[in-house]
DNA sequence: GCCAAACCTTAACGTAACGTCAAAGTTTTT
DNA sequence: AAAAACTTTGACGTTACGTTAAGGTTTGGC
């Protein structure tokens, strides 16, 4: 006779149907964000489909990169509100500032992959350089007459442009 | 008389020169990326301004959020190679390694804003919803007759979508 | 009913890159 | 010389789990 009947499931279902793991879901449990209808006799985690549910918009949550603490906050909302619209209107509060941060973080890399190219770019012209790395100085510098090149850039990129301060 | 004279410099000043704190210096130097000139005769980390310059390029791949380790191995690149157009072949591939991760991570933020996106505008349409939140039932759900509203979707977003599963 | 396979339990250490005390010693300034 | 400012080492905290470890529980087959 099955421990686990009646629509129940223990964690190990209930994480691979979520599409994550068993360690996860305990953690999720100790962090006060889910936590098992009820135990089998022998001390066995059970679940609904409701708590299936549940994970499973965490896990949406956790997608967006909300952390753990905000999903537990975001979770509680359901609570806090008499009107479907009222609680929208919550949410609607967080989804909007994970939004924003989220195009930050776009602007974020755009400016890294900006300064990365610079960074390539300069670096390739040293490419065909013979010199010996211990002499600090690079062809394309001597022929530009770069002063600065003895002791500040990498190769010749300058730092006063967006490019890396490397140094050779 | 200073006890640091000579150009050289204390963790405080290096720190702040570089625009970095002395805990992180002390653990670059844990790290080994990093290594005070000398101590004082009291035991105080002494640096130059060539360290300094180290420090610099050191928080510049940073900036590029190289890890550590990585890091660690591009500053040691250095002593690897007869000359700098050698030098520079190798870096450009730690460079161009790391370029690509940045443009898989614009493209990450970029998924992750269609999917938020989406989801706002699909819960806009619950603000003016006055059923309970015990309901599971919003007006648009029974407006548009979507049977799996009872269950699944917050609000009314499908998870067939690229929307959030999230639940009422 | 019994046994092995598969599953579950708690506990605890490891991760990355520092932040943040704490208690005590050193340097610099007054 | 005392006080202010700085530095030292040491150690715990952070996030969201991954990964053993040692030992119970369920399940499926016979």
């Amino acid at each position: 006779m099955s421990k686990c009947n009646d629509g129940l499931m223990h964690i190990g279902k209930l994480a691979k149907e979520a599409g994550t793991t068993t360690r996860t879901v305990r953690y999720y449990e100790e962090m006060g964000l889910i936590c098992p209808e009820c135990r089998s006799s022998g001390g066995f985690r059970c679940y609904s489909h409701e708590q299936l549910a549940r994970l499973r918009m965490i896990l949406s949550l956790k997608e967006m990169e909300f952390d753990l603490e905000h999903i537990k906050v975001i979770m509680g909302k359901r609570e806090q509100h008499k009107t479907a619209g009222a609680l929208a209107h919550d949410i609607l509060e967080d989804l909007n500032g994970r939004l924003k941060e989220v195009e930050e973080q776009i602007e974020h890399y755009k400016h890294i992959r900006k300064t990365l190219t610079q960074t390539i770019a300069s670096i390739c012209a040293c490419l065909p350089c013979d010199l010996r790395v211990e002499e600090r100085l690079c062809p394309a510098c001597q022929t530009l007459n770069q002063p600065t090149c003895q002791s500040v850039p990498f190769f010749h990129s300058s730092s006063t442009t967006e490019t890396l301060e490397l140094k050779l």
